[in-house]
DNA sequence: AGTATGACGTTTT
DNA sequence: AAAAACGCCATAC
């Protein structure tokens, strides 16, 4: 197995009721940094099986990834019923429900403040 | 082996 | 600011 999807699991599991994550940032904290495109491999390939909350990552503008006709509706449902703010075009407010939130720790890994620089 | 594809992200119009 | 083009990288065929 592919040490890249056991840290994708790993951290999607580890992502807090409540909050969302975006693609790239699960890949980069995985180790690939352009990896995006394979977190979400991951996700619709093995989520049921691993019970992964899928819906916990979106795309890095806060939108929905999901086309209209796969499982948008459902991942808008889930994330409204988790507590999150989506609107009806899917978007969710990165600033208030991003994980991890300011000042939260991060699962060890480099990256400075990741917020607005010095 | 080579081409097409996608639950992405960054850069350029 | 919004949209299109381009670049990535593992699968599918």
């Amino acid at each position: 197995m592919d040490p890249f999807c056991a840290a994708v699991r790993s951290l999607i599991a580890s992502i807090p009721t409540g909050t969302v994550a975006t693609y790239g940032q699960i890949a980069r904290l995985a180790g690939k940094p352009r990896g995006a495109r394979q977190v979400s491999w991951v996700l619709h390939s093995q989520s049921g099986k691993y019970k992964l909350p899928w819906q916990r990552v979106i795309g890095v503008k806060g939108r929905i990834s999901l086309p209209l006709h796969r499982g948008f509706f459902e991942q808008r449902r889930l994330l409204r019923q988790e507590g999150i703010d989506v609107d009806n075009r899917g978007s969710v407010d990165l600033k208030k429900f991003r994980w991890p939130g300011p000042g939260e720790t991060l699962p060890a890994k480099k990256k400075g403040t990741g917020r607005a620089g010095p």
